[in-house]
RNA sequence: GGUCCCGUAGCUCAUCAGGAUAGAGCGACAGAUUCCUAAUCUGUAGGUAGCAAGUUCGAGUCUUGCCGGGAUCACCA
């Protein structure tokens, strides 16, 4: 238990014990009472907002009820002061040991430090990626794939049963494109002139190696065939090569998928029926005609009779179309029914990563969730913004028809992908992204990889440095001085941070945290530089050199721990 | 025009389900290297959190309206 935790409870005793002697009403909720670090550390160790929580309940004005809180929490072990602040802050102050108690336990931990269960191993479902099989993915795929694998690692470390899945969106119109783009470099690589590829087409070249394939395994057998007799075999010949690309390309960022669904799968299984039975037995389906969008109206509008989902009764502007006036189903269809297909093979809640062109689609889709789940928090939709690709602040020029994106194989090489991962995530998801490869590839302060890594390569180095091996167990009380006690205090602050960010589906707090207990290891070192007496080996004094070694490893560990989540290495040395 | 996201120091961004005097890095300026990795650290300057109301003990955070930037907008996928 951290001594916030530890606090949590002590406080939840006293309160407990205030009822009973009627300074205070029953039924308390007290689920808001937290014990923190100061933002400002002149305030003391710990502060708690327990009177400014309990006011309203209590019926006290927070600084009186804040009296009644201060008494209690002064007898409390380890406690030296206890002040009211601003508002109704308690402040306290603790003996050290009190915070050096946490190291032992990180020691036993190891880079386990920090798991939990507070997802209570429930199963959670998060697809991410799910880039349209067409093409290699590109740079800007990847902050959905790293979020997304980011956040699974995160929620998997917080006792979630996570499933890591991706969905190929081969059923559409653009498959078919691929196909008949494929066929042309088939009939390329079997000797033919092809001449320019067609607008309309895919021209990028990493199909002229789909099309040699082709044509190992078909020779001339679908030469000058009409289009039916050969587009569903190449069109699936050409997906299976693609998505092994992308599989690969996946595996480089070091992310592995548990999961492929297939859109084509899905509807040739009716699954698309079922689930507009679904949603019409719930009486959630009828036929009308749609309004025109307002404000700015299509020039070739005119007004289709089609089937409607009722989605403005689940909070969308406005109702969606399920089935084109052809007949055939739409895209919002097959999503539909693939995330029924989701929320029964899951039994649990849903995380979809899109990318900020998808921000239209997040109200109708949670729409259709709360529809079939008649619930309306199953779903979870994380927007990433856009990444706004720079070299030494000059914008890369990125062109699909040019064939000049910028692909995530092309990123990994120039920067490698311990460094996609984590500049990915020192941004908010909601937030644009700059991401400068003379910047990111820089070895100094300004780049956070870098700077965390140093850290962690740096304790290790401390660690081989030691002339005697750590002892574990031994006394922790000669960590006194500020800095210690500082790094000390943002590693136990580590359990209850991983927790929060999993609850908040945040993976780039993670990130950020590793920053700050960077920050805090190397200025701790720093001041071994200017006063000797604060180094971690030091001659003769093996019991402070011992205990010092302890803080050293713990701070090793946890850097690990944090680095594991977001599946980035911990290197030893640099 | 509708919807969604964003607007915080010169620049890039944090702010942990509303908390104290809004924090970091870069850049600027002033310093620290016979010493566990100076690839680092210490200090100074820099702010009306786009603007205006509202909600309450308290708002960068929640609500509304404006302003500015981005994304997206019926049978495409």
């Amino acid at each position: 238990m951290t001594v916030f935790a530890a606090f949590e409870a002590e406080f939840k005793t006293i309160s407990d014990r205030l009822v009973e002697a009627g300074s205070l009403p029953k039924g308390l909720d007290s689920s808001r009472v937290v014990f923190e670090l100061p933002r400002d550390e002149t305030h003391g160790d710990l502060a708690t907002n327990a009177a400014m929580v309990l006011a309203k309940q209590a019926g006290m004005k927070p600084r009186d009820l804040a009296e009644i809180f201060v008494a209690a929490l002064a007898k409390l072990d380890g406690v030296t002061a206890v002040e009211i602040a601003g508002p109704g802050f308690i402040n306290l102050r603790i003996a050290p040991t009190r915070w050096t108690a946490e190291i032992p336990t990180i020691l036993t931990a190891g880079d386990s430090y920090g798991k939990n269960n507070s997802g209570g191993g429930a199963p959670v479902n998060i697809e991410f990626v799910s880039a349209n099989p067409t093409g290699p993915l590109h740079a800007a795929h990847a902050r959905g794939a790293v979020i997304g694998d980011a956040l699974a690692g995160l929620m998997a470390f917080c006792g979630w049963q996570v499933t890591r899945e991706y969905y190929i969106n081969d059923a559409g119109a653009q498959v078919d494109i691929l196909a008949r783009s494929a066929y042309l470099r088939y009939c390329e690589a079997r000797g033919r002139d092809i001449g320019e590829i067609p607008a309309g087409l895919y021209p990028g070249l990493y199909l002229t190696d789909v099309g040699e394939m082709l044509a190992a395994k078909y020779g001339d057998d679908f030469l000058d065939k009409p289009e039916d007799e050969w587009l569903p075999t190449i069109r699936s010949a050409a997906i299976t090569a693609i998505m092994a690309g992308i599989e690969k390309d996946l595996a480089d960022l070091g992310i592995s998928m548990d999961r492929f669904s297939s859109e084509r799968a899905l509807v040739d299984s009716g699954a698309v029926q079922l689930a507009i039975e679904r949603l019409q037995d719930a009486g959630h389906l009828y036929h009308g005609v749609l309004q025109p969008p307002k404000g700015k109206e299509p020039e070739d509008w005119e007004p289709r009779e089609q089937l409607l989902f009722k989605a403005t009764a689940f909070g969308d502007d406005t109702d969606r179309p399920l089935q084109k006036s052809d007949g055939s189903w739409t895209y919002f269809a097959a999503d539909v029914a693939y995330h029924l297909n989701k929320l029964e093979r899951t039994k649990g809640k849903l995380i979809n990563i899109f990318g900020a062109d998808h921000g239209g689609y997040v109200k109708r889709m949670k729409a259709a969730t709360a529809a079939l789940s008649g619930q309306s928090d199953m779903l979870d939709i994380k927007l990433c913004q856009l990444v706004h690709l720079r070299d030494n602040g000059q914008p890369v020029k990125m062109s699909k028809r040019a064939g000049t994106f910028v692909t995530v194989e092309d990123v990994i090489k120039a920067v490698g992908a311990d460094v996609i991962r984590f500049i990915m995530l020192t941004r908010r998801n909601d937030q644009t992204l700059e991401f400068d490869f003379a910047k990111v590839t820089e070895q100094s302060r300004d780049n956070p990889v870098f700077y965390v890594q140093y850290a962690h390569a740096r304790a290790c180095s401390v660690l081989r440095q030691a002339a005697k091996p750590i002892k574990t167990g031994q006394s922790l009380d000669l960590i006194t001085d500020p800095a210690e006690l500082l790094l000390v205090k943002t590693l136990a602050s580590w359990p209850k941070l991983v927790e929060s960010a999993a609850l908040a589906h945040e993976p780039h707090r993670v990130a950020f945290y590793l920053v700050d207990l960077a920050g805090a290891f190397h200025s701790l070192w720093n001041a071994g530089r200017d006063n000797p007496a604060l180094r971690f080996n030091i001659d003769g004094q093996d019991d402070l050199t011992n205990a010092r070694l302890q803080l050293v490893q713990a701070t090793s560990f946890v850097i690990r721990a944090g680095l594991n989540v977001l599946s980035i290495a911990a290197v030893e040395e640099m």
